[in-house]
DNA sequence: GATCAATGGTCTGAGACTAGCCCAATCAAC
DNA sequence: GTTGATTGGGCTAGTCTCAGACCATTGATC
């Protein structure tokens, strides 16, 4: 923590991986977060490759890695293209015991504070901010599109709910950063069984993180967003034993 | 702001750009945030080239860019190395009103905003963590030696100050954030005038924000943030007319 | 002054990545 | 059925990047 600690966090690695290896992470992300629903196409390849900066070739082989791991469904042809075809299975205890070891202790604590800050501070400067009548419906029908979720739907409309605040931010580095920060645990969550209780609970918090932020009370919306990170962070760490 | 707001935001390019590019980043991320102050060296080429993830060719045409522009001064030899010659320019309001034109009114709202975000959210999460006794000297150590600066260093001493918050936390992850939210207004910062009646209100901000941190409060400790780092985004805005 | 360890400077061959082109398959529209 | 637009599949030549070896310079130590 001292200045060579400074040094170890700025001249870190200038890339996570090859370009191939970040690829894939990037896809994944889109289809863990459920930015491309099950069923839906990614986008087709030449503008894919685009978009990411890459070759057509580079994404070629990542979607071949994705789709040969089955989370992808490829077709030719017009009309054709990756399809999505992951769903997260069905959440087990085992599972998100066996996840949470695979993590190891200090990239899990690592990722759970920072996902409370970014997000904590997402909601906090959303809560400063003047919103329009059209942010504000936005939030709104999030939020209850959120509640009107069956299990089916919960985890992607939970996504977009959280990720919505940061976006509304205005900040596509905050957006990013955030989508990031819930990438970095999404297996976790997903493994985290729905049971009905916590799902009123989480209602619950995310009513009060909406009503916090249209009330423009940044402290309101910090506490409740910390409160409600808090639950499945603990719930997260006791698996560690 | 809609569901394909989302697909940009998660399909976004890869790479900022290349190998060369994001090293010279990076170097210059170290140089100005003071990681390594003015007559420092950087590490030996073959051990930083492993630090940073890429060849030794890719980081000498960095180094060397580095050195053409005036930041680094390369010596041969043992006891040798590059050393930093870089050294902020006089504060001066046109060359601010000029770097705020540069970066354009979008982008530098995304700056501010994502730093708000990130240093708030880190200072709230660290006022919610037991502190051992090292901690909290550590963060009273770095406020006394801001205190006790002069012009010269002040800067790299308040931007210690200020990635400690980050760092305490124990996230890396988070760290990285803040050093990167910060680097991307440095230039901007440190061309704000030092004016002794700001100095003495950043002092005042500086040791609510630790207070508040040492005294457990993390709502006192997000107001103290958003409140300091309000004062410059506002003075920065301004220059935007 | 000679020695030698540490450091920057340079070269080469191999692999990763890209841009651009053309081929093959599919299916709505006609 | 034929056509044509759209999409994935595949190839090639060229550039970027890397690993590793070897050379050149420096200056503290002896």
């Amino acid at each position: 923590m001292d200045e060579s600690a400074r040094l170890m966090t700025v001249l870190r690695p200038v890339r996570a991986g090859n370009a191939f290896e970040e690829t894939v992470e990037r896809l994944l992300q889109a289809i863990k977060l459920g930015v491309v629903a099950k069923g839906g196409k990614l986008p087709p390849e030449r503008e894919l490759a685009a978009r990411l900066g890459i070759s057509r070739v580079t994404l070629r082989e990542a979607i071949r890695a994705l789709s040969e791991a089955g989370y992808l469904d490829v077709r030719r042809g017009r009309y054709g293209g990756a399809f999505v075809t992951y769903e997260p299975s069905e959440p087990d205890p085992g599972d998100l015991r066996q996840a949470v070891k695979e993590m190891g202790r200090a990239e899990l604590s690592d990722a759970l504070t920072f996902r409370l800050a970014v997000e904590s501070g997402a909601a906090q400067v959303l809560a400063t901010t003047e919103l329009t009548g059209e942010q504000r419906d936005l939030l709104l029908r999030r939020l209850s599109d959120l509640n009107g979720a069956g299990l089916e739907d919960y985890r992607r409309l939970d996504t977009a709910f959280h990720l919505s605040i940061a976006e509304l931010t205005g900040s596509t580095r905050l957006a990013t950063t955030c989508a990031d920060a819930r990438s970095r645990v999404s297996d976790l969550l997903n493994a985290i069984p729905m049971l009905h209780v916590n799902l009123e609970h989480s209602a619950l918090q995310h009513r009060a993180i909406a009503e916090a932020i249209l009330a423009g009370d940044p402290d309101a919306a910090r506490r409740a967003v910390a409160e409600h990170l808090e639950g499945t962070a603990a719930l997260l760490r006791a698996f560690l034993t």
